[in-house]
DNA sequence: CATGAATGAGCCTTCATTCAT
DNA sequence: AATGAATGAAGGCTCATTCAT
C-alpha cells in the first residue's frame, strides 16, 4: 500500500512536474519566438520531452496557451485583488495594484511578453480569458476610483470608463517599453511615480 | 508625344492601382486573421488578382507588411507634427496630437489593429519602422511637455521619459478598447477627457 | 516601292537579328546555368527583348533548345563531313574531323557546354537531333576506318562499332575537360597526340 | 537490455531501411526524369512513404542528390583502386579496372545515369563529389601508365594527361552507349576489345 | 505513460505562357 | 511586331498531429 501511494504521489508529482515544465517551455519559446512562430518541437525540445508527449498534457498547440491564461496568468490577476484590500485608502490600494502588477510582470518576463502580445491581437486564440482578466482589472481600478471619490481623494466629475483604460493603458505601456528595453531596469520602482501622474497629473494647477 | 503620354500615365495609374489595391486588401486581411494566419491567397483574391501577381509588386508576404509601415504609416505619423505646429501652447498641442492620433486611427480602422497587434509583438517584422515612429511620437510629447513646463502650464517636477509613455499608453489603450469594441463609437471624442486626465490626473488636489 | 522593299528587307534582317540575338542569348544563359535553371526573363534581359517577344520567335522555351540543335549544331556537324572530304587517306581524315571537331567547339564555347550536357542527359529534349548528329559522326568515322582498312593504315580486326565510339568519347572527354578548365588552353592543338593515341595506342608493341 | 538492444537494431535497421529505400527511389526518378524535372512527391510516391517523410532523412531535394554521390558512388568508385590492386602488371591493372567499372555501372544503371547526367553538366549540384572521384579515377590511371611504362609496356612518349582523359572518355561513352540503347546488352564483355583498342591503338603497325 | 517516426494538408513562391495595348 | 503585366498551375518544404511500439 505505501508503496503504492508513494508511486502514485510519485507519478503525480512527476505528472505535474512535465506538465509544468511543458507549459514553462512553451511560455519561453512563445515568448522568445512569438506563438506562430513557435514549433511544438521546439517547445519539446525545450522542456526535454518528446513531441508526442505534449499532447498528453495539452489538446493542441492553441491549447497550451488557453492554458497558460487559464492558470498561470489569472492566478497572478486574482492576487491583485488581494493586494489592494491590503490597503485602506483609494489612492494606496491603486498604488498597491500597480505595484503588484508591475512585480509580477517583472517576475515573470515570459509571461509579461505573451500578455502583451495577445491582449493586442485581433483575432485572440484566448479571447474569453483575457476579456475576463481585463474585466476584473477594470473593475477593481473602477471600485478604487469609486471608492476614492466618497474618500474625497479623487475627483467626481471623471469619465469612470475612460479612466479605467487611461490608467490600464499607461501601465500596460510601461510594461511594454520595460520589454523592449531588455528588462534591463527596475520595473517596480516605476510604480510610484506613475500613481503621482494618475492623481495629480501632469498640469501645473495643484502647485 | 500626347498619346504616349497618357498610356505612360494610364499604366503607372493603373500600376499604382494594382499595387495599392494589394496593399489595402492585404492590410485588411491581416487585420481580420492576423499576419501570420492570412494567407496570399486570400489576400489575393480579396484584391481580385492572381497570387502571382502580388509578387510583383511585393518581394515576400513579409514585404507587405514593411511597405504599410514603410509608406501608410509612415505618412500618418509624419503627419502628426503638422498637427501639433497647428497650436500655441503645450495643452492645445497635445490635444491637437491625441486628436489627430484618434482620428487617423478611426479612419483607418485595419492600420489600427495592425498597428496595435505590431507594436506589442516581441519578434517584430518591423521593428525597424515601428520603433521609428514611436520614438517620434514620444519625441514630439517630451517637446510638448518642456514647452509647457516653460509657458508654467505643465509642472517642473516630472520624470519625462515616464510621462511620454504613460501619454502614449493611456492613448493606445483607448484605441485598442475602440478596436475590440468593434469600433462603434467615436473615438475622437474621447481626446477631450484624455488630455483633461493627462493634465488634471484623477485627484481631487486641484479642485 | 522601293520604300516598301526596303522596309521588308530591313523587318526581315531586324527580325532575323533578333532571332540570332534571343537564339545566342538563350544558349549563353543555358550554358551559364544550365537548361533547367534558367528563365524565359533571364533570356529576354540577356537579349535585350521583352519576355513575350521571344514567344514571336519560339514556341516554347523547350523549343528553343530544339531551334539550336536544328539549325546550329547541325550546321557544325554538317561541316564535319567537308572537312573530312579534303583528306586523301584515312589518318588524316581522322585527323581532320578531330581538328574540325576541336576547333568548332572552342570556336563556341557555349555550344560545346550544351552539347555535352544534353548528350549526357537521360531524358533529352532534342533526343532526335542529338541522336542523328551522334549517328552521322560515328558514321563518318566508320567509313574512315573501312577505308583505312581498305588501304592497310587501319588493322582489320576490328569491332567496328566499338571503334567508333571510342573515339567519340576519347574527344568528347577531352573537349569535357578543356570546358571545366574554363576553356583557357588550346583545345585544337590535342588533335594530333589524340589521333597518335588512336592510331597507335599505348602499347609498347609498335616501338 | 537484450530486448532494449534488439528494439534498437530493428528501428536502426527500419530507419536505414527507409533511407535506402527513399535513396533507391530518388535515384530512380533521377535517372527515369532528369533532377529537375523529378518532384519530391514522385520520389515519395515510388518509395511508399509520405512526401514529409523524405525531409526526416534528407534536408532538400539536392541533399538527395549530394548524399547519393558523397555514400553511393563514391563506394563504387572506391572499390576500383582495390581491384585494380589485384593485378600485377599494367594491363592487367588496366583490364581490371575497365572491367569493374563496367560492371558497377551495369549492375546498377540508375547509378550509371546519374553519374553520366552530373559528370557532364555545367552547373553541378555536386561538382566537389564528381571531381574528386574523376581525379582519383585519373590518378588510378596515370599510375598505370606509368607503371606500365617501367615494366616496358607503355610506350615512353605519351601526353600522359592527355592519355587518362582518353581512357576515361572512351569508356564513359561506352557505357553511355550502353545507357541510351536500353542496356540490353553486356557491358563488360566491352572491357577486353576497349584495353584493346587502348593499348594496340587501330593503326596496322603493330600487325 | 512516453516516444518520435510518419503523415499529408497547406502555404509561399516561381515561372512558362498569354494577351491586351 | 513588341511589350511586359498578369496569370495560375505546380512544386518544395513545414509542421501540427497521430499512432504503433
Amino acid at each position: 500500500m505505501k508503496i503504492y501511494w508513494r508511486c502514485t504521489i510519485n507519478k503525480r508529482r512527476k505528472a505535474n512536474d512535465k506538465y509544468q515544465r511543458i507549459l514553462q517551455a512553451a511560455i519561453k519559446v512563445f515568448a522568445e519566438q512569438g506563438f506562430f512562430q513557435s514549433t511544438i518541437a521546439q517547445i519539446a525540445k525545450e522542456a526535454g520531452v518528446a513531441d508526442g508527449t505534449i499532447y498528453l498534457y495539452f489538446k493542441s498547440k492553441d491549447d497550451i496557451l488557453v492554458q497558460f491564461f487559464n492558470y498561470k496568468t489569472k492566478q497572478v490577476f486574482d492576487g491583485f485583488r488581494k493586494e489592494v484590500d491590503r490597503a485602506d485608502n483609494a489612492v494606496d490600494k491603486l498604488r498597491n495594484l500597480i505595484r503588484r502588477h508591475l512585480a509580477e510582470f517583472q517576475r515573470d518576463r515570459n509571461m509579461a511578453i505573451l500578455y502583451q502580445s495577445e491582449t493586442h491581437q485581433s483575432t485572440r486564440l484566448v479571447e474569453k480569458q483575457i476579456k475576463e482578466m481585463s474585466n476584473m482589472y477594470l473593475d477593481i481600478v473602477a471600485e478604487i476610483m469609486e471608492q476614492g471619490q466618497q474618500e474625497g481623494l479623487i475627483r467626481r466629475n471623471l469619465y469612470l470608463s475612460l479612466v479605467k483604460r487611461f490608467i490600464l493603458g499607461a501601465v500596460d505601456e510601461v510594461i511594454n517599453t520595460w520589454i523592449h528595453s531588455g528588462g534591463q531596469y527596475d520595473l517596480v520602482s516605476m510604480a510610484d511615480p506613475l500613481v503621482d501622474l494618475f492623481i495629480e497629473g501632469v498640469g501645473a494647477g495643484g502647485d
